[in-house]
RNA sequence: CGGGGAGUGGCGCAGUGGAAGCGCGCCUGCUUUGGGAGCAGGAGGUCGCGGGUUCGACCCCCGCCUCCCCGACCA
């Protein structure tokens, strides 16, 4: 592609409302194109970089049996009140009715047409497995769409799903998406990390999503140091090993004052105790119903953990009022002495003796507080949260680092929620009539192309891997336009590079030099080759890969340049 | 939805109750060509929208819209 034809058109300055990396780099580029908020169009160049991984996306999902299909975004409302989201789906559906008044969504995923589409021609376990996928725009009324492409409303998605006759065939599909998005993100060049991940409100037993790192990423994603377990999890979904106290026997109950102690760490640095030896008591509303919550003082909450153990309604903070009411004095909290209260422990303080707890009266703890004899709860489990340091659940020298993540990859085993619903059913080999095991699994097609940038960049530009990058090469001609011999070597090998399959784009725009290496560092191809007079003066064509320094190029002759190119590409 | 910030040429920004500016970009010509060039001449704005105050509003007042950031939320 000679740029002269192309459309690229690059600033030197980003939009103020950029913020990450990603979105200006992408936006100075010319790559994309922002319209409302979370809403973009995508150029030329960020068509071409899209379009590379679309092509991988695809290739991996035929190899894994998965065929394509297209589903429409515009759905009459009436297939979400069968499946039973119409009203239950959040961030909610975004609707309008059309001109004879009937009731539209867009869709922000494709469970009920793909089920729609799976019971019309399911009705023999000999049917399945059926793995079906699309490229598909959604739209998502978020709340808060935020750094470019990264979090958007309306976004292109590779979304697949699964149709097995029982868990057994659920299980062989989700392993065979597992591993085609192993190779999806590798052959993107990218370093995702595929962590355990709860699998929401829709039910479903297992659920993973796959992480790139990156210091942007709004996910929490803790991975086992330790080589031998590869455990990883989501902050929502990860377990660890809670690091006992010391035993000791219990205590006698003990009040004591503590004026103007309102917090954990003030108390445990009155007392002079690590913030180990303190039962903390935090209040939640689950159904309206008011529960207070106690954990050991150094653990936090995992709500996630907690709406699981509670039957999956969504916690929220309780109110300052339903605290109160409900006869807690916040800052000096316990269970203890408060008989009508509901109560939820951590199995962190049933399990250590001895613990600083709240005297449910202004100013006043209690020293030795003792689960079991003291106060006792009507739900106990593991609802902690793992951070950085935690002990790993799954081996036994391992601890638990915490990273940020951009959650690119997603895949669940849905089961039957949808298939029940939509009424997906097959005879099975005995006559009988059963509901299909389904799974989903979705791969944001621009989030992707964002987190490459995230995760990799530099000053100057972008450093996108060869597999997506918009060109693989970058061939700038310097003086091409007054200059003859410049311009033979330079279309000379253009036409090389193309027939060699080498996917260029040549400057031969009449732009100052400067200009073009400042684009070609912007837009960030992986190799870029120059021909000028003084590169032919010095022997021919100036080749540099984009993650060297301009010093660090070599010249080599016009007739090796193909090879020299070829072999920086590596591969 | 709560908190904070911002809307002035394509982009980044300044600005004053009395004739809308600067840098980059864009157009023409000439000169240039190794890190976003030089000279000269140009084009381009409903100062977010609607009301109000005023002889006069980009500026002051009221209402609204939009965008960004933090939080909440995120099958």
């Amino acid at each position: 592609m000679r740029a002269s034809q192309f459309y690229i058109k690059t600033t030197r300055e980003a939009p103020l409302e950029a913020e990450t990396i990603s979105h200006k780099y992408l936006t100075r580029a010319s790559f994309i194109q922002q319209i409302a908020a979370g809403i973009f169009s995508i150029m030329p160049l960020g068509w071409r970089s899209l379009e590379k991984i679309r092509h991988i996306i695809r290739e991996e999902m035929n190899n894994a049996g998965a065929l394509e299909v297209t589903m429409p975004v515009v759905q009459p409302r009436s297939i979400w009140e069968e499946s039973g989201r119409a009203d239950t789906y959040v961030p909610p559906l975004a609707r309008f009715s059309d001109r004879r008044d009937r009731d539209m969504v867009l869709a922000p995923t494709h469970e009920e047409t793909v089920s729609i589409m799976g019971r019309y021609g399911i009705t023999s376990y000999r049917d399945m497995p059926l793995r079906l996928y699309q490229i598909q725009t959604k739209f998502r009324d978020e709340t808060r769409s935020r750094g470019g492409l990264l979090r958007v409303r309306e976004f292109e998605m590779k979304d697949a799903y699964s149709f097995d006759a029982d868990d057994a065939g659920l299980d062989a599909s989700y392993d065979a998406m597992a591993e085609a998005y192993h190779n999806i993100f590798s052959r993107c060049g990218l370093d995702a990390v595929m962590v355990e991940a709860d699998s929401g409100s829709i039910g479903g037993k297992d659920s993973a999503e796959f992480a790139l790192l990156a210091a942007s990423g709004e996910d929490s994603v803790l991975i086992c140091d330790s080589d031998c377990c590869g455990y990883g999890a989501n902050l929502e979904k990860a377990e660890f090993v809670k690091s006992p106290n010391a035993s000791e026997d219990p205590g006698e109950l003990e009040k004591f004052a503590t004026p103007g102690v309102k917090t954990i760490a003030a108390l445990a640095e009155l007392e002079d105790v690590s913030s180990a030896k303190t039962a903390k008591a935090v209040f939640y509303a689950i159904d309206d119903q008011v529960y207070v919550v106690v954990i050991r003082g150094d653990y936090e909450v995992n709500e996630t953990k907690l709406r699981n153990m509670m039957g999956g309604s969504e916690p929220r903070f309780a109110t300052p009022k339903e605290v109160e009411s409900a006869g807690f004095v916040p800052g000096s909290a316990s269970a203890i002495g408060v008989d009508s209260a509901y109560v939820i422990a951590d199995d962190s303080v049933v399990e250590n003796a001895n613990l600083l707890a709240g005297a449910n009266e202004d100013g006043h703890h209690y020293r030795n507080s003792n689960y079991g004899r003291d106060w006792s709860a009507d739900h106990v489990g593991d609802i902690a949260a793992a951070a950085e340091g935690c002990k790993c659940a799954r081996c036994p020298d391992g601890h638990l680092e915490s990273h940020r993540g951009i959650e690119v990859g997603h895949i669940f085993k849905l089961r039957t929620v949808y298939s029940e619903a939509m009424n997906v059913k097959f005879n099975d080999v005995n006559g009988r009539l059963q509901p299909s095991y389904m799974g989903c699994y979705g791969i944001g097609t621009g989030r992707l192309l964002a987190a490459a940038v995230e995760a990799n960049h530099d000053e100057r530009g972008m450093m996108l891997p060869k597999s997506i990058a918009p060109f693989e090469v970058v061939l700038v001609g310097v003086n091409l336009h007054n200059n003859e011999e410049v311009r033979e070597t330079a279309e000379s090998l253009y036409g090389q590079l193309t027939k060699a399959g080498i996917d260029t784009l040549f400057d031969d725009r009449e732009e100052a030099a400067g200009v073009k290496f400042a684009d070609a560092d912007l837009i960030g191809m992986p190799v870029r080759a120059v021909v000028s007079p003084r590169s032919i003066q010095n022997g021919g064509v100036e080749i540099k890969h984009r993650e060297q320094a301009p010093s660090d190029s070599r010249i080599c002759s016009a007739s090796e340049a193909v090879d020299a190119i070829e072999a920086l590409l590596g591969g």
